[in-house]
DNA sequence: TGACATTGGTGACGAATTGTTACTAATTCG
DNA sequence: CGAATTAGTAACAATTCGTCACCAATGTCA
């Protein structure tokens, strides 16, 4: 590291090209997939992430919220930025910069549109080498983010039940948890109510079903938890 | 809602003008403080946050770093994108798209170069309405973070009391801690191993000087908390 | 009709974690 | 020396968590 020149930045800024690349997720077949459209003809890989460039006045989450519809026939429920790149990994669009932004569509939307395929995160076909770094770090924010955020009542419909919010957040997390326990949580959360109606799939028992409805919380915080440091 | 034409997207880049804006956070008189720059004669503000564009080829994050280092005299410790915004808010550039990226520097650091100056967060001087925004995204994500990232380690020199860590999380998480569980909870995560040194500050015992040496941690996972909804 | 398989839901108990009190240790100040 | 101040910890109480065991409500099938 040598010295550097002591003198002021005059900043400015730059023309650079951008894009917005959409990871939309939802839970299919017992996994959490993305959802991919069919690349133009000619490109190197078959598969891209919806995307687009955002139009003049158009914030990035409404981008996103437009490029998903196109891909999808409906909006997904919810938008979080994952990372803005740029980087020298090429972008099917060749853009400079990319936003990545995750949206979480409920297992029940509709089917895709004709150019759309759903695929598992663990078994995506080859994508430009941007696109495959963007879907990285989107499923990493949302596996990190799934605590602190209700991440996962975005993954279900408006009503469902304690089982089906469990195999979500199991999905998420990537391993099993305890039915007491979680049960147990969840109550002491105040996050959901029950609703009057009653679930029933076949065999076994009924399920209620409940509807995501935060409420205030008791103000108690706990210590520090030093928690959670996986890098 | 009405019905939106069944078209695909067809994606195109767009140019648009880019400034990356940075937000450089340290402990400084027992609050958190930001480094903001003197605006230029003639601009609405008399300060703003350290920003440019970045170069060709120059990676967001290496950007921040010169970014910063051109007001600070030296580089940060950590950087992370706190989102990236394109809406109606003036930029000091007038960029249509900025990226916020939060930077931490521990409280030893130099003092900044001439033309900058530490504010505390509480008490900032008129920032463009694009710029406050990013400063407030950092504080929110700094503070949201700090227990699942080593943010606090970041804002420490390289060795440092568990007073001092302990004054850091306060600072961060804006309420007071129990010395005793503090140390129960750090020393269960095996993130600091203590040094031969000791630091006498005047009154008082001397304190163990400690380093971040982050070990591998037993592989017991915990059940899901549904903690922290803040929202 | 009546076992039994299957899924939903909960009480209760011991183990582990966390909050708190109260103490000891090492230093400066006067 | 004793008071003040900061560091560090043992120990106990309160709370939370993991688990087991069980009951409930439904479909299946002999």
């Amino acid at each position: 590291m040598r010295d550097r020149p002591n003198v002021p930045i005059k900043p400015a800024v730059r023309r650079t090209t951008l894009a917005v690349d959409v990871v939309v997720l939802s839970p299919r077949a017992d996994a959490l997939a993305v959802l991919l459209v069919r690349a133009p003809v000619g490109a190197r890989e078959k598969w891209t992430l919806p995307w687009d460039a955002p139009q003049p006045g158009e914030g990035l989450e409404d981008a996103a919220a437009r490029i998903a519809s196109a891909a999808l026939g409906t909006a997904p429920a919810y938008f979080e930025q994952v990372g803005t790149l740029s980087d020298g990994r090429r972008h099917p669009g060749e853009a400079d910069v990319s936003v990545g932004i995750a949206a979480l569509s409920p297992a029940s939307a509709d089917a895709p549109m004709e150019e759309a395929e759903w695929f598992p995160l663990a078994g995506l076909p080859a994508l430009a080498p941007r696109h495959r770094t963007v879907v990285d770090r989107a499923a990493a924010v949302v596996r990190q983010r799934v605590d602190q955020s209700p991440l996962a009542f975005r993954l279900l419909p408006p009503t469902f039940t304690l089982s089906d919010l469990q195999a979500v957040y199991e999905l998420l997390l990537g391993r099993r948890l305890h039915k007491a326990s979680f049960r147990r949580a969840l109550q002491a959360s105040y996050l959901v109510e029950p609703t009057d109606e009653w679930h029933s799939e076949g065999r076994g028992r009924p399920a209620q079903l409940f509807r995501y409805a935060p409420r205030k919380r008791r103000g108690a915080r706990r210590g520090v938890r030093f928690d959670l440091f996986t890098e």
